[in-house]
DNA sequence: TATTGTTATACTCTATAACTATA
DNA sequence: TATAGTTATAGAGTATAACAATA
């Protein structure tokens, strides 16, 4: 019972911690922490559709269309009518984008040193397994169908 | 490698699911997730001073000034004159605010059994100590002195 | 001199709703 | 009809810097 309202505490106050962190490595570089995650996530998936980007955040389809205007004019990002489907557009990085995300991993490094060396590394696997179950349970149900789909789709080729 | 890698985006995934359905349970009641810490803040630790809220939240003295604001056209929040420090406020719930703070406890029941029944509660108390552990290692070092105050400090009796 | 709080200011993220164009 | 994206709009959190009053 006690962690049991000591859990959303502990939660935000560890992201909080990171997130500030995060953001003040990376306001040297010009770019905010929830920028970096966008870019992250392009870096795996290249040429996401903009909702697909949204998905996997996850964040809100006009929520990222407002970064990415910022993230354009900093030209790390571009956006390209989509092959198949010319309502949508995909999103990738540009060359100076992927040079920047380098700068930016490797900005971010010490963050992450310091967070996975706070605790025993077997610790660390529990701790994303327990971090992951409790995404899952909190995202059942809410995702739409279209949300659902596969982690492997969506990209350009049809989803 | 993995983890180190992964615990970031685990962290923030977990953080995200929380934080939106805390807002969409509070939205009915009128407020959001951020202000619902502000009040349970308030309500464990009563006539704060509001430089003594932020750091507890933890926020910052300008941020909370305007939540401060918001919740006071509400009528659950008060500030008055500190009784020592003629330049300090400190801030307390009010009648209204302690009941209001009452339904949004009950309203937040739903998702604080979804998050510990995710888990077994052994795990819930381990995520709970590495959360912490986390959170307390990032902010090594950044506290100033004066920040550094026991959690029984700075009540409105001389800190 | 240092600290508490206020004010002004600016930016980012967030999200809803109405809209256009296309599937 | 449903979907992708844009636009307009609004609000909430974030934080810095300059300032007044007080310790």
């Amino acid at each position: 019972m006690t962690e049991k309202s000591e859990l959303p505490l502990a939660l935000r106050a560890a992201y909080l911690a990171m997130h500030r962190h995060s953001d003040a490595q990376f306001a040297a570089h010009g770019v905010t922490a929830d920028q970096f995650v966008l870019l992250a996530t392009l870096a795996r998936g290249t040429a996401l559709t903009q909702r697909e980007l949204a998905r996997r955040m996850p964040s809100d389809p006009s929520t990222v269309r407002a970064m990415l205007v910022l993230l354009e004019k900093q030209g790390v990002v571009e956006r390209d009518v989509h092959p198949s489907d010319s309502r949508a557009r995909t999103v990738a990085l540009t060359a100076a984008g992927k040079r920047k995300f380098r700068q930016l991993w490797n900005a971010g490094e010490s963050i992450r040193t310091q967070m996975s060396e706070a605790i025993e590394p077997a610790e660390a696997s529990e701790l994303v397994r327990l971090l992951t179950r409790i995404a899952e349970s909190l995202n059942q149900g809410v995702l739409s169908a279209s949300q659902q789909t596969n982690e492997n789709d969506a990209r350009v080729s049809p989803a």
